[in-house]
DNA sequence: GTTAGCACTCGGATCAGCGGAGTGCTAATG
DNA sequence: CATTAGCACTCCGCTGATCCGAGTGCTAAC
């Protein structure tokens, strides 16, 4: 879609006013806002065009006019200019992520980092671990039947799980077992142990090796389902949403709140992001799921020594401060990326 | 403060009424609703009295009563007959439980549960590990000059911390600083753990044997600060409370989504309550914190082998079914701390 | 002690009237 | 030919008036 200047400058004066004061704009109030003087008629007459290219539209007759989905669209991709983040925010932010190491708590960070910066919902998808690299593997013994499981993964995360047994089995075992397994898969992302524990398993059981056997009882389970989990995503301060006048009323309220809690909206919403660098911006409806009808989402992939493994965002209303919100979402991420890389907890 | 017959039925049913259909009870619809036939006129003289003792009163003179604060608590204590609990949800509940033996997911969901049952929202008192009593400590390798440790009690729970350290250690001096710790504290508190290394760092380090020495430099921060962490409260379920007409304007939401935020007032009222055996039912301001003005809180202490370690309850509405929830607030405690002994991950 | 009757009060719904903000159209203007 | 001034028109939101229903408190009768 092609606008000329004058139409342009116009409707960026539109959509700022109406992000700032959240109502309609009219003819006089734009005219007045211009610096090149036009009169409201002609300001009328280019809304008139805009308004028939879809780009805004009046609630009824005698109101201003407003930014359709459209509007914002075009706004975001070909008007909008990004303010640098204030010294001071981002001094602030990266103290957030200063003297912390634990990549688990980092994420926990960012996404509560969106929220109080931009003061709406923070979310971070968390990386399945499907992809990262096994480290190390313990096995402890807890009562008769059961044993706690912790699987240490490249990238620092840690995961306990409870496993009940077909049979005891002594502390020594498990020992033996967990060393096997150490040795053998060290270094192989969890996908592959997971393909070479279905081989073994499919040996027959005779011709196996006493301590291969047990760790294979052990650990079978743990790589046998997806271990991406259900609470991949992660969200911070969704009662800021409460604040939004947009959003204050409360069936729109209810339908974002169980979308929260469900979430699988969410998930497809940043797993779709994660393919593509950069920023991503959704608005209103254009991510498809009604839920987040009058809301955007501004998300950016961040990334594990150059490797993309997740996605930070913000969801708002629609009507927020890209201008605000992009470079925060941005920064926030490349953050998050590097105090994930310069933390990352290789094996020497 | 004591009541003759006829008003406590009417109280009681007064109560009721309104429990049930939100709005202030006429003398006329009252009248209606008890066997016994008394006129309106009758039973306006009786809420006459009610509301001298302070037990109901009107919003504005032609509305029927509502009770108050004090009419709630006094039909709680003295008239409320509590309701069995239906066989269908009992079952429903207990399905959830079984099949499940990690004490951290029995907690997400006796919360979950408790929420759903309700539709409230569910919270559970995470008992501080302080009381707990240590059973193992992992060290394992990160990056140089870091470690992370696991540290595993008794009732099953994992805790796992990245420590960073002075210098690095090598793999083996790891294992033994774990081995000596393991023998040296198992099956004694954490509080005891904690007393015991700071007994050791007044030594001269000189004197030390080096593995002690390892033991305590890795995990002598661990012990530091306080562990029974920020996130000691947790919730399920809060977006039910966007449904709950009484509380359905935006300023009460806010203050109530804050106090789930900061959770300081709700960990000192489950703690209060935890102090008491059996349920504790705080109603609108009577916890003392504003946040919860228009909300009661029903909790139940559950407890490990016979000690109680934590609560869980409902919050809701004041204007809630009482007689239904408290049951369900009941059965979960019971089944909770039934979850947790017979999965008790005792040493052997 | 209980009840019937009655005057009174108050909130909520409905409606008309009005002012303001804004539009669309037309005709005049540079 | 683009721009502007002028004007009639529309529509929302506010205000005040009115009415109705629900409920009360009081008094007098049973």
């Amino acid at each position: 879609m092609k606008l000329n200047d004058r139409a342009e400058t116009l409707l960026r004066a539109l959509v700022e006013l109406y992000i700032n004061e959240g109502q309609p704009v009219g003819s006089r109030t734009l005219a007045r806002k211009l610096k090149r003087s036009l009169s409201p008629a002609t300001v009328r007459n280019v809304m008139s065009d805009l308004e028939d290219l879809g780009l805004i539209h009046s609630p009824h007759t005698s109101a201003g006019r407003i930014p359709t989905q459209e509007g914002y669209r075009f706004f975001v991709d070909s008007l909008l200019q990004i303010k640098p983040l204030e010294q001071l925010t981002l001094e602030e932010m990266q103290e957030k992520f200063s003297n912390e190491s634990d990549p688990q708590l980092l994420l926990t960070k960012a996404s509560e980092l969106l929220s109080q910066v931009t003061h709406f919902a923070g979310v971070v998808l968390i990386p399945g671990q499907r992809s990262s690299l096994f480290r190390q593997i313990e096995f402890v013994k807890l009562a008769s039947q059961r044993v706690l499981t912790i699987l240490i993964t490249d990238d620092g995360r840690v995961q306990n799980r409870v496993i009940p047994t077909d049979r005891s089995y002594a502390a020594s075992e498990l020992v033996e077992a967990a060393n096997f397994f150490n040795q053998v898969y060290a270094g192989t992302s969890l996908a592959d142990v997971r393909r070479g524990l279905l081989k073994e398993m499919q040996k027959d059981s005779d011709e196996m090796h006493r301590i291969t056997a047990t760790a294979l009882a052990v650990a079978g389970k743990l790589f046998d389902d997806e271990d991406d989990g259900p609470d991949a995503v992660m969200l911070s301060g969704e009662a800021n949403l409460l604040n939004v006048p947009d959003l204050c009323q409360i069936e729109k309220l209810q339908k974002l709140f169980d979308a929260f809690k469900t979430k699988q909206d969410l998930l497809d919403l940043l797993d779709r992001s994660m393919k593509v660098s950069g920023i991503s911006i959704f608005i209103g409806g254009e991510s498809g799921y009604r839920s987040l009808d009058d809301c955007s989402v501004v998300t950016a992939p961040y990334d594990h020594d150059g490797e993309i493994i997740g996605t930070v965002g913000v969801i708002g209303p629609t009507r927020m401060s890209y201008d605000e919100v992009i470079p925060v979402v941005d920064v926030t991420a490349r953050l998050l990326s590097g105090a994930l890389s310069t933390t990352s907890d290789r094996l020497e």
